[in-house]
DNA sequence: AAACACCTACCTACCAAGTGATAGTTTATG
DNA sequence: CATAAACTATCACTTGGTAGGTAGGTGTTT
């Protein structure tokens, strides 16, 4: 794992634990075993570092839902994979979504990363309207957006009562 | 309006808009008109203000919100209710729910300022389990946690995609 | 009435620590 | 040798917080 990764792995735990504010260069550069002048390197601003990771945090989450008619074809329900991955994501790393985060706060962001959370939530309810249209659904676009708003919502009141059993009961 | 109303409300803005470290005592000390050392005569550190913040808020949620047995008597939805407090703080605002925000970023908040967030949580869960056990449904427990997640996650997304559209499809 | 203590709500002046960012330099690797 | 990836050293600025002072009001004692 290369230092660049080292520094936006440390950087995204950091921002979903307190948001954007909650790390800074010095933090981060001292976490990996170098200097923050150092960071600069690999990433020129702040706001650069918080667009790549909203970026590549979007693509590994759309990397891990997969292909819609994939699921379809294997017998799935993909809303099911879909809630299944939010549910790993809390359950696993205990941190909230990461843009899910972000958007709360998006108007304090600098624009490069709010761009980014838009193309999160963008492909999120592209995806959902995909699988909502699979199964059948009579409105897909309001069902997209009720999944995703719930999902996101459980998992911020789950974080703020500081208890995950709060994600279960409203996904079950 | 006090200087220390004040202050409040600015800070409550600024949260709103950016989390916890979306102020600074300077910020709201020039916008009111006095000096930041006199901020801390009102509230003796940061975490004072959060937690008084956050304590007000949910006092201010409730009372608007008022009895579910009054507006069952009246021959009202709570739930419906309940909705259009929230879809009001978003459009008239148009500002994410103080306590959302906070809870998004609870790891990374002062004691204080987490039990109080708690609070509102609690506080909400209790008004709807109250209000679904009211309208007869068969799971208030799970009705409750669903709603509130749907209506603070809607909010985010509307947020996020700067768009309140998004808060009416998921709630109509 | 005058003197006194006390309180509220501010002030000035300062501090140590942390912030993102820059310029220029060195070291290791292919 | 060239490039990548780090370094040192420093900058201007912001952060929450503290120490101590002060003007004006209230109340109480002599």
């Amino acid at each position: 794992m290369s230092k660049k990764e080292e520094l936006l792995k440390i950087a995204e735990n950091k921002v979903r634990q307190g948001g954007y504010n909650n790390f800074s260069f010095r933090e981060i550069a001292n976490e990996v075993g170098i200097k923050s002048a150092s960071v600069h390197y690999h990433f020129p601003t702040k706001a650069d570092l918080g667009a790549e990771l909203a970026h590549q945090y979007t693509d590994a989450f759309l990397a891990a839902l997969g292909d819609v008619d994939d699921i379809k074809a294997r017998g799935e329900n993909p809303i099911d994979i879909y809630t299944q991955i939010f549910k790993g994501a809390l359950l696993t790393d205990d941190k909230m979504c990461l843009c899910g985060l972000l958007g709360a706060q998006n108007e304090s962001l600098p624009e490069k990363v709010q761009v980014e959370v838009k193309r999160f939530f963008d492909k999120n309810l592209t995806w959902l309207h995909a699988a909502h249209t699979a199964n059948g659904e009579a409105n897909p676009a309001h069902a997209a957006i009720t999944t995703v708003s719930l999902l996101e919502g459980a998992m911020m009141i789950s974080k703020a009562l500081n208890d995950h059993s709060y994600f279960t009961l409203a996904t079950q």
